[in-house]
DNA sequence: AACGCTATTATTAGCCT
DNA sequence: TAGGCTAATAATAGCGT
């Protein structure tokens, strides 16, 4: 549309590109605002603007508010999750095998700490230091990635392969974890009210 | 546009709206896919159906490919980090309660299973399935990013609001993680010292 | 770079099948 | 229910300022 058409490739002339990637980014803005109040709908954008020799691109998201984007952005990845049901060994295989009979055991040890009281650290996480998050989160994506395979790899062989692992029972429920410093020194203040810059 | 004229709001009925979802679920597809292509851009959006009754809404994104879109999501998150924090309770602030001095028990008890040699669970979470391995990845993630942002303000307070945090003083040592399920019985095998083949 | 203009093309609301 | 149809409205390419 336009005064002339458009062939649908990129727009060589770097004035022109830039131009309508602002005329266009408005117009994605409203039909997203449009779409989803005409709808009633959880919709999310995000927009990488052109490339910049120095600066990174220019980020943009429907809606405005990071926080809602974040939401539904958490929302897909939790329907994502869910999607791959492949089979799964599961704690329920484990004990209905014998031959995991000390799985048993673990259970009983685990489950008097969880009775004890002993906190897992789900709901505090948010408090260890960037740098511990991203070294923990950059070992589990590269586990995760390295792991796919052999996973899948395992799922086919049969049950004794599993011996010996972590399994998830829980249905709904939200995986626990508790971490611990890499290096036993690690601590939390206990008392202590006059330390500085903890982190990192 | 069209024969009337539609006020924005909610589309009261709902076929009129189910079918104003699908024309313009369609339209949105298109405008992303001419808009990223004519500006090279990143582009990404996820989209919820109508709610149903029975089922969950369903999911549609730009691109279709999952892959792709987890990739500016991830991009995304990278980039929010700068975001101004909003206020977090986190330890810190329990820790400066003095209720919760239960906490400190739990530094003890945390510090004696540790040296108890309960196995942390680093060198074993590669035998967690794909499902679980992400699971675990989506939940740190955004744990990640709301601490982010609360770390990153505090760095710019003065020492002293930096109290009773956890520390971090290794250098490199890899964090040690402890993974439970989210249901008190599940479980992880004691002396599974034996075999195992880590991936990686 | 950010506006305004407007001829053109694109989208789509309400209908109909 | 899912696809056409088309009158109306909306978006916007190319220009000019």
């Amino acid at each position: 549309m336009g005064r002339g058409r458009l062939k649908m490739e990129l727009i060589a002339n770097e004035r022109a590109r830039k131009t309508t990637f602002q005329k266009r980014r408005k117009g994605m803005m409203k039909k997203a605002y449009e779409f989803s109040t005409l709808c009633e709908l959880d919709v999310c954008m995000v927009i990488y603007g052109p490339k910049q020799t120095d600066r990174p691109p220019e980020l943009h998201t429907w809606p405005e508010n990071r926080d809602e984007v974040d939401r539904i952005i958490n929302k897909y990845k939790a329907s994502i999750m869910r999607k791959p049901a492949k089979k799964t060994f599961d704690l329920s295989d484990l004990l209905r095998d014998r031959k995991t009979k000390v799985h048993v055991d673990i259970y009983r040890a685990r489950k008097e700490m969880y009775e004890a009281k002993y906190p897992t650290c789900d709901e505090r996480i948010e408090s260890f230091s960037e740098n511990q998050l991203e070294a923990l989160l950059n070992t589990l994506d590269t586990k995760l990635e390295s792991g796919k395979r052999t996973l899948l790899n395992k799922r086919k062989q049969s049950a004794e392969c599993h011996q010996h692992q972590i399994h998830y029972m829980g249905k709904a429920a939200p995986t626990k974890i508790m971490l611990m410093g890499g290096n036993p020194n690690n601590n939390i203040t206990g008392e202590s009210s006059s330390q500085k810059q903890p982190f990192v």
